[in-house]
DNA sequence: CCGATTTAGTTCCAAATGGAACTTGACGCG
DNA sequence: CGCGTCAAGTTCCATTTGGAACTAAATCGG
């Protein structure tokens, strides 16, 4: 099996514990997997979004896409659902939903859009903004707590690769040839 | 709004055209969003994951429970359901019936753990394994074009901030206080 | 400008999902 | 031992999901 680019060291303390802590097939997929790339970003993604996602259905009572929604109407005001459809992946009718539970609980209003009479614009209301603000605070903690391993400089050399992927993304694949 | 660590230079050509690419909110989502984090690795595992299951959906009607535990299986042979629930953050019922539907279709094969009789150690039949090796190959490939983007050096650093935070994630809080 | 095609958002409904309860076996402790 | 608790995997069922069809509006081509 081919590995990752970097695999366990002889002897790091704290390799050992995280290995031991960890499901041994986590550690299989983490360091003698060929597709790492894949598998890390899910891990640590799942390790964010996990805990963010539960503690805002507890506390708000929004489920995922509700969240997904809101979050992105509360980061560009004047957006449409077809925005948030394109930068989350979700299918448009779950977002529709989550849309029309969010307006009838009035975190959200939309009015139509003057220049395009099939689509709305959306804002939060002061009740939506409340919870957006309240949510950020915990989300960047736990960001913070994620990247507390990582000195300054090995932040912004992530954010930097991160970067580099992201603007290369459009010339990737949206399908898998033969 | 606070930004993350890179945020949009003055003048990148390669950037521009991004920009102009991506949908407007994904932009503010990438560059303009406290959680910067969090967002670059949904988006860049959702470009990874969402060509792949598709692919593997239609190619072997395999839905993506079924993959995870085809793949972890063909990852580690001897493994356990409960193994790859802890690796895979799915739901236990779900990886139950993902396992059962490979059994019906001879992918996977399962004897009960002499020293757990509540186990199961599963293995891939060869019909299993030709499925994985099959899917290693456009996985692979997807990846490497996916980091084609960076040279070499990036490219191992990028696995090694990784690995950094992986390391450190047992340290991280399963649930969000406050 | 008029018909053909595309797009924003909604609705419908079959299928997938996941919490909770259940079964069976393991394990700890008096 | 024997009893209470915990863990692996399954089953049940209410809820969510998402593909496909639909409506209404925009856009494209001649």
């Amino acid at each position: 099996m081919r590995r990752a680019p970097t695999h366990p060291s002889r002897v790091d303390p704290q390799r050992e514990a995280a290995l031991a802590d960890l499901d041994p097939l986590t550690v299989t997929k983490l360091w003698d997997n060929p597709c790492w790339l894949s598998f890390r970003l899910n891990f640590i993604a799942f390790r964010f979004n996990d805990p963010v996602y539960r503690w805002i259905e507890t506390r708000y009572g929004l489920v995922r896409p509700e969240f997904v929604a809101l979050y992105a109407v509360g980061l560009k005001g004047g957006v449409a659902a077809k925005n948030i459809v394109a930068s989350s992946g979700l299918p448009k009718n779950t977002l529709s939903r989550a849309v029309q539970k969010l307006l009838q609980r009035r975190l959200l209003k939309r009015e139509s859009d003057p220049t395009d009479l099939r689509s709305y614009v959306l804002h939060l209301t002061p009740a939506g903004r409340k919870i957006f603000d309240e949510t950020m605070v915990p989300m960047v903690e736990h960001q913070a707590t994620m990247l507390a391993g990582l000195s300054e400089e090995e932040q912004r050399q992530l954010c930097a690769l991160m970067d580099k992927l992201v603007i290369a993304s459009p010339t990737w694949p949206q399908e898998l040839s033969s």
